[in-house]
DNA sequence: GGGAAAAGTGTCGTTTAGTGAAATTTAAGT
DNA sequence: ACTTAAATTTCACTAAACGACACTTTTCCC
């Protein structure tokens, strides 16, 4: 499971550093091999080990092609999806229309989102964070969570 | 599987260079004999290896020709595909009636979509997916699906 | 039918981007 | 504090993509 935000750079050449506290796992998980796509609503990319990538892209793929929502999904999950190598310094090239799409500069944030991650550019990332501050606060439908 | 999406210029006389990551398994698919033809509700181009399309092919004009859904499929689909081979270079030529179908100026984008590629002219890729993420997130239907 | 122009095809050279390795810096453990 | 190991940044090399050019073929017009 990975979980946990960490903050890191992005070198010259687009390629981002994985924290070295998840390259084991996603060493045992996946031999290195990586799921890179967009998020459908957020300017955010989302990183699966492609075992995990198979199973969403198999339950994506088998929604009816008649529903909007699941055409849109189709396009930007599948459409966006590229598979990544983590390369022998446990880097990863982030191919140059993610980095457009998702406006990286140079730093972003990784965030471990159980099966996979998510990641942002740090600027949106706080931007988005201080929104949710600001939000009402609107639980509804969440009434019997315990936190 | 064909997955992942590259940016490519067309050159001066309307030729794709197909990324070499694919040339491989397109050599190994299909001999270099691929069949282009457009989509029947986006203005972006269809890319087969010729044996899936033949497929393709099959299928749809097995549909009863009853159908209203079913003729406009068979007269976009297959009216519109063409043979095209691979040169010596990895260049395919893209006929000037489906350049212009899909409003091609210098700037595409290639994405693999498992067994075939769709082809877009970078700017309406672009604004289909902002026109994408701007969209209320209408996920009705899905609520069961985990991504 | 001949000529010219346009469209199609192939090759080459330059530039840019991707890949891998090396070196310096940081951290950790003894 | 020093040694060792690890991680990150930088540099150098390789390969792919781009643009240019030249040659061939077809088509349209004279």
């Amino acid at each position: 499971m990975f979980r946990g935000i960490t903050p890191i750079n992005l070198d010259a050449k687009g390629r981002l550093a994985i924290p070295t506290r998840y390259r084991d796992e996603i060493q045992d998980r996946c031999d290195q091999k990586m799921v890179l796509t967009v998020d459908h609503r957020e300017r955010c990319l989302l990183l699966y080990p492609q075992p995990d990538w198979n199973t969403v892209e198999a339950s994506v793929n088998a929604l009816p092609n008649t529903s909007k929502a699941a055409r849109r999904l189709q396009h930007m999950l599948i459409g966006h999806a590229s598979d990544l190598d983590v390369d022998g310094s446990g880097r990863l090239l982030i191919p140059a229309l993610h980095r457009e799409h998702a406006h990286f500069e140079k730093r972003v944030v990784m965030v471990g989102q159980g099966h996979r991650f998510e990641i942002w550019s740090e600027s949106l990332w706080q931007a988005k964070n201080e929104a949710y501050l600001a939000e009402d606060d609107d639980m509804s439908g969440l009434e019997d969570l315990r936190l």
